[in-house]
DNA sequence: TGCTGTGAAGCGATTCACAGCG
DNA sequence: CGCTGTGAATCGCTTCACAGCA
């Protein structure tokens, strides 16, 4: 999984809806949501299962703890039921969103439809390069990082609480203390870096460069039990420098993934 | 966690590294990358920890599935963690990269310097837009649809393994159909839909509408202790049309994230 | 009869707490 | 003495299996 929250070990569920099931909630949604669409009535828990990619069991608990919601003998009702998920989810209001740092993903992210057709506002777009300020993207002026405090605290109707970073490493952190300062309570970070932030903040992260690491970590494995015996790097390189104590320049590898596109 | 996995419940662990640790590895690797550059020699687990954004216990259980990499009363050796973690996920090798569908997101993928300084070398962007066919984007010529099985064939030394789906959802499984018959085995899916993959096809997604949905369901609980009794919506909107069997035209909260900025 | 809803068992991951070594 | 490495306790999620209702 690409996302972790920062703080906040388990002061989430109030009524007790576990994590794991609220995770997966946007996907039954959006498989429900298809259905919908599709003017399919109701849904057994093996089909909808089929459908968002989990076994039904595992459906069927999820549901349990948002309330008896289905039919026995027949299944669920696809529009109660996607009325049902989407006020669990805060998806009936709608979440006003400020994007910071317009590179080329804050852009990609400006673009992307998903936001605005699941009740998610683009409330403003906010870069710290004085040469992108009024620039137009996805529809929006481009405004500089000097107004951030201000959008956040007077969008209507009470101000912004959902920031999305998109900075390079370096600035995310100062961002993030500027968003919460100014009253953001959740964030959404796709730069490479903790972030630290107080109690009460939530925070998810988006790592990219994480998710092909760990693909690389598998599709590896694959390759060791190809040729078995042989349980290392292909072509690799780089010997290992046990307890040098001194650093080699850079190390062996590299340089971290350092900057976002931003 | 923005991710997951498609296919192969547990057939991962090979000689016993937890899933859960391997998906913390990258988070490792790169707080002992910055310490490296720092010329730091050694780390205790509390300060790698913090500047991972773990505990302290978590990391040093995730350290000894890899070995005795530690001295006791010291702590680790930063350079000689940095291969040994590296090694591990695979990193000393370098891996080609396809990335499928160039639009604002695949585009902002091509130009994230996190990748390439990671070992992840970028071997084609594939477009199906034939008005795409030779346009630069991060300094590569896109790539036609029609040539995707020759370039994931006869990418050298061995073909490509790793795919980045970045197309509208409606293209997502033909394409991942494609990749996976050509000879991919691990896919990293940004499009909003799941994909079904053979035995053996790792598969991780990234789902943006998603991530902010699940801010949202928290964002809206803590609205509701403040406000504790009316734990509700706040401008809400929409009753619960209970049993209706019939849909209602698209249902109460209209369609799905759908496409995606591809 | 067919499918939901759920107690109970199973399983993996996290956390605790301390023995063991440098 | 300080910090790692790890057995044991705990926690939370998943899966099983079936009782119960339409």
């Amino acid at each position: 999984m690409a996302t972790g929250r920062t703080h906040r070990p388990a002061a989430s569920r109030s009524r007790g809806i576990p994590e794991a099931t609220v995770a997966r909630l946007p996907l039954y949604l959006r498989a429900l949501t298809a259905l919908s669409e599709r003017s399919v009535p109701t849904v057994s828990s093996e089909e909808l299962a089929a459908a968002a990619g989990v076994n039904s069991a595992k459906l069927r608990k999820d549901f349990s703890y948002l309330g008896s919601y289905g039919t026995r003998g027949v299944g669920y009702d696809v529009e109660y039921l996607v009325y049902q998920i989407s006020r669990e989810l805060g998806l009936t209001q709608d979440w006003p969103v400020v994007i910071v740092g317009i590179g080329n993903l804050g852009a990609a992210l400006a673009n992307y439809g998903g936001f605005a057709s699941r009740g998610f506002r683009i409330a403003a777009l906010i870069d710290a390069d004085p040469a992108m300020t009024g620039k137009q993207v996805a529809g929006l002026a481009v405004r500089h990082t000097d107004e951030l405090e201000g959008i956040i605290r007077d969008t209507p109707p009470n101000g912004v609480s959902i920031g999305v970073i998109a900075t390079p490493a370096a600035a995310a952190q100062p961002v993030c203390d500027r968003l919460v300062e100014a009253g953001v309570t959740s964030i959404l970070n796709f730069a490479p870096t903790v972030l630290t932030v107080p109690e009460g903040v939530d925070v998810r992260k988006v790592d990219l460069s994480i998710e092909l690491q760990i693909l690389a970590f598998h599709e590896q494995r694959k390759a060791g039990e190809d040729a078995e015996g042989k349980a290392g790097a292909a072509h690799a390189a780089g010997p290992p420098p046990r307890a040098a104590a001194k650093h080699t320049g850079s190390g062996p590898d590299g340089d971290i993934p350092a900057v976002m596109p931003a």
